[in-house]
DNA sequence: ATTATTTTTTAGACTATTCTAAATTAATTA
DNA sequence: TAATTAATTTAGAATAGTCTAAAAAATAAT
């Protein structure tokens, strides 16, 4: 059985890994769990001990498989509490996050399969992730994001890869949502700025770092 | 803000003060906690010093309106959390305690407001205990048990006063659910047990503790 | 290639919670 | 009331997780 603590790291180093690179520095897992980097060497010692991590000191780690399987285990369980609070509870997406943080950690198979059920096998998070199944197996995530499209593209939104409440606040603003389409109207490069339109609305600027973090898919 | 321990010392020694009269003994802390007196002493040490316990060296605790409200909040969470899995994840009423057991200490007002409002404000949880509510306030646990009565007594069931798996699947075993009439119709002194029928049926034994357990009102 | 900088690790300390064993206080009994 | 027993508290140690400060390794810069 792994204590909330290891979970979260478990899970902060398994997303890592997928978006950053295989290999994780433990100062990037240190950030992310909002620690210092000596708390999270201690942890991420810990965790290759019990086998769910691949360590070399200074360099960095990786989940192993059954790291993996229990990184994608909890998120799991996030995902679906998250679609249980937007389609049940009413909560907006913006507001899902930190609830999900606590009710990850809730123990219980049990508990997960008949959610999984009331909820009708959803495959998608309010975000618009990919829930992985009872045996951790996910789909893969989009390889696109805004950012990597060119004036005159259009695209589909797919997803948001920051899920921050900051940020989902901020598309909610612009109006830009799941399953929006946009196209790409111009790049200014000094600095790195995009000029978009959102269901035929007329352009706006987004900045470089939002961009780096819609996903979607070309059209 | 309490921990996770605090919280379950709290509402134990809250459910102890209601049941078993005003001021708790450290031992009966220690084995509702499941844990060892001296342990129950540094707990009940430190929620005394935060205002939750009165407490006084070799004569025991009992909490002060500030703990008795945490305490209720606590409970409050854990009987929505019962009802919702009873009533939409199809648990077994014997089934919820260990889950509802976390699923109390996640911690949001708006998720329990929210909870509360989709179950349609239930006031009862799946055991017949009464749900406090958000300031809270609960309604008066009922005072007669079913060992209080005498042969020829008829009343019906409230609620289950011991809410362990054992116990309840022992009454779902023999039929005795919320809300059955009940007949008294024997005491045997040797032993204290009783002779009951319920809902008309060819009567049947039920053991002293067993009747000490279940919460009637008289008919 | 030798210094300077950054990253990572170790060492040592702190808090929360638990435990065992020993000491103290209260309750019971003779 | 004195002696015995039972309950409670303190003392000291263990584990999980965190931190700061200092040491060690890796990387970058001159």
């Amino acid at each position: 059985m792994l204590t909330q603590t290891e979970e979260n790291y478990l899970k902060a180093i398994y997303n890592l890994s997928v978006s950053e690179g295989e290999i994780v520095s433990t100062n990037a897992v240190a950030d992310a769990i909002n620690t210092k980097a000596a708390s999270a060497t201690v942890m991420v010692q810990r965790l290759s001990k019990k086998g769910l991590l691949t360590y070399h000191r200074y360099q960095g780690v990786s989940p192993t498989p059954k790291g993996e399987k229990a990184a994608l285990n909890v998120i799991r369980k996030h995902r679906l509490w998250e679609v249980f609070l937007v389609q049940k509870l009413k909560f907006k997406w913006d507001e899902v996050h930190d609830v999900a943080e606590q009710l990850e950690h809730v123990n219980s198979a049990m508990l997960i399969e008949e959610l999984d059920r009331y909820l009708g096998y959803p495959k998608y998070d309010p975000h618009g992730d990919p829930i992985p199944n009872a045996k951790g197996e996910i789909e893969a995530t989009p390889s696109f994001t805004l950012s990597m499209l060119n004036p005159g593209d259009e695209c589909k939104v797919i997803s948001a890869k920051d899920s921050s409440t900051s940020f989902l606040n901020y598309l909610d603003k612009v109006k830009i949502s799941l399953g929006a389409q946009v196209c790409v109207m111009d790049h200014f490069d000094f600095d790195d700025s995009y000029s978009v339109s959102v269901d035929g609305s007329s352009p706006f600027t987004i900045s470089k770092k939002a961009a780096e973090n819609i996903y979607v898919e070309k059209l």
